[in-house]
DNA sequence: AAGACGAAAGTGGTTGA
DNA sequence: TCAACAACTTTCGTCTT
């Protein structure tokens, strides 16, 4: 599989066209995001959506032969950037001819070693270890290909800090894991993190904002904006909710409604409001459940909202 | 009966002396 | 190290649809 190059991201989701959920032509781009959002269907494109082939197109092998010119991509997610020897399983020489009985046994031997001197280092056994633990909160939190590329690379960093030892692998990788989100500002919250590993929210936080400060991330704290495209799409609202929500978060942001809240708190009652005014009512509970706030904080923040901006919302 | 509202007390973390 | 503090949660009774 091929990566997708950053610059190309904006270009691949140029071409489509057509909504694959449910074949809606209104497609909205949001780049900054990596995403192109369905407003028929709230369906959430993002690059993970997108065929990640080769860019060329091969018509014979005698073309494809030709034209597969490079090897496989390097990547961060495996331990040695994917640039190390691999030894084939296959019992065939480099002519294809099939390796006599004799040797097998001595190519056995020559890979199991191999295997073993690729992962040398205990720097090394770290991160492959890392590695496989941050790819089964990645797939579990269902994150696109970008944020494991850009949390493979601080954590790199981090051990080359030596900020590792003396903590959990585990607690380190999901800081990372976490500061790569926001970096990539498709933010996930802290809880989301927790639930997917096996240390608590206070541990990944305290390990992030050690991260953050060693490593010099300089990552600004999340904003509003920043989880309504996720949470809209959670609850299937229309396209046009998503724009009243970001009208209003836009103008409580020049009165400072809502500044020192927790982001999320706010995208949850913008969230509400909009979806009143478009007449795709949820509730207060749904809205709490996907953005993890209580209704009550909904209710503090929409109280907020609607006296300071001077919204009506009628019943 | 479910949802919305709001008061009051509780929680965990930050800040500043 | 400790207390004050802000933001948010929990809990619960009441009102609305």
């Amino acid at each position: 599989m091929k990566t997708v190059k950053k610059k190309d991201k904006k270009e691949i989701l140029d071409q489509i066209t057509r909504c694959p959920e449910c074949g809606s032509t209104h497609l909205v781009r949001d780049y900054e995001h990596g995403e192109l959002v369905c407003e028929d269907c709230g369906l959430v494109i993002d690059e993970t959506y997108v065929d990640q082939g080769p860019e060329w197109r091969a018509f014979d092998a005698a073309q494809r032969e030709e034209r597969e010119r490079t090897g496989a991509p390097m990547t961060y997610t495996i331990h040695d950037k994917g640039l190390s020897t691999e030894i084939s399983w296959k019992n065939r020489d480099s002519y294809g001819r099939p390796v006599p009985t004799r040797t097998r046994a001595q190519l056995y031997r020559l890979r199991k070693w191999h295997r073993r001197i690729k992962v040398s280092s205990s720097a090394d056994r770290n991160i492959a270890d890392a590695l496989q633990i941050m790819e089964r909160m990645a797939a579990n939190l269902d994150l696109p290909k970008d944020v494991r590329e850009t949390a493979a690379l601080i954590y790199r960093k981090a051990v080359r800090e030596n900020m590792v030892r003396g903590r959990s692998i585990e607690s380190v990788v999901a800081a990372t894991l976490y500061a790569a989100c926001r970096q990539l500002k498709i933010p996930r919250t802290l809880d989301e993190i927790a639930s997917v590993s096996r240390v608590s929210k206070k541990d990944i936080g305290r390990t992030y904002r050690l991260l953050s400060r060693t490593l010099g991330l300089g990552i600004s704290p999340s904003e509003p904006e920043d989880y309504i495209e996720r949470f809209c799409s959670r609850l299937r609202l229309s396209g046009e909710v998503k724009k009243k929500a970001y009208a209003i978060l836009r103008r409580a942001k020049e009165l400072g409604v809502g500044r020192g809240k927790g982001p999320t708190g706010v995208a949850a009652a913008a969230i509400y409001i909009a979806a009143l005014q478009v007449g795709e009512r949820r509730t207060q509970r749904e809205i709490a459940e996907v953005a993890g706030v209580t209704e009550v904080t909904i209710r503090n923040r929409y109280k907020e909202l609607v006296d300071k901006l001077g919204i009506e919302v009628e019943v």
